[in-house]
DNA sequence: ACAGCGATTGACT
DNA sequence: GTCAATCGCTGTA
């Protein structure tokens, strides 16, 4: 089965969200359709996590993180890099959750073309190479990822028996006690920073 | 108007 | 292991 995920499923805790994105697929459809399961996630929250960029309220860069969940926020940092959210909780309340590392698993031919790597594990274990591997800009910032999207995730029902870790988030300075990133064991995709706690 | 910086990556020692 | 690249966003003025 492969049911798009609605806005019931974004519209929760943020952390919830964020755990059970774990093994569920990122859908690009069109001509350059790509498929990609995701194996690692962050959870950002508002006033009340100093990690996040909703943290001192709204801006012109972080106001879709304010609005209705099931919509994408992607955001720009490094002068080179764009990652990868999806909107949680609810109208007026931030939270998104970072896409951090996902393992290619159609269109991959496009995937090697965007990313010029030696070794397929580089293509996608990290959140910007994620987006880039994906096609995505902040010029795709704020599309909702259920009606008429462009992108969207489904459940892959086939794909059990999988367990999860979590750990401090990374390259933050603030909040680093919180236990807001999941990750798949053993997968080859997550990214490089592997402490489990 | 402008200085400082970041939810990163890739190249290099 | 270290570190530079690179630029839009943010805060301050």
């Amino acid at each position: 089965m492969h049911n798009k995920l609605g806005y019931d499923f974004y519209s929760r805790d943020t952390v919830v969200v964020a755990l059970e994105l774990i093994g569920k697929v990122i859908v690009i459809p069109g001509s350059r359709r790509i498929k990609a399961r995701i194996v690692e996630t962050e959870a950002y929250y508002g006033s009340d996590d100093p990690a996040s960029h909703a943290y001192s309220g709204i801006t012109k860069r972080n106001a879709v993180m304010f609005g209705r969940a099931g919509y994408s926020y992607i955001y720009f940092v490094y002068g080179n890099h764009n990652c990868l959210n999806f909107v949680t909780e609810y109208e007026g309340t931030p939270g998104a959750v970072l896409i951090r590392a996902v393992e290619p698993l159609a269109g991959i031919d496009i995937v090697r073309r965007r990313r010029k790597v030696k070794s397929d594990f580089q293509l996608t274990n990290g959140p910007g190479k994620t987006a880039q591997a994906l096609g995505l800009t902040i010029k795709q910032s704020g599309l909702s990822l259920v009606n008429l999207s462009s992108i969207y995730v489904e459940e892959d029902e086939s794909f059990t028996g999988f367990t999860i870790s979590s750990s401090p988030r990374i390259g933050i300075s603030k909040g680093k006690s919180l236990l807001y990133r999941f990750f798949l064991n053993d997968n080859k995709f997550v990214s490089k920073f592997r402490q489990t706690n």
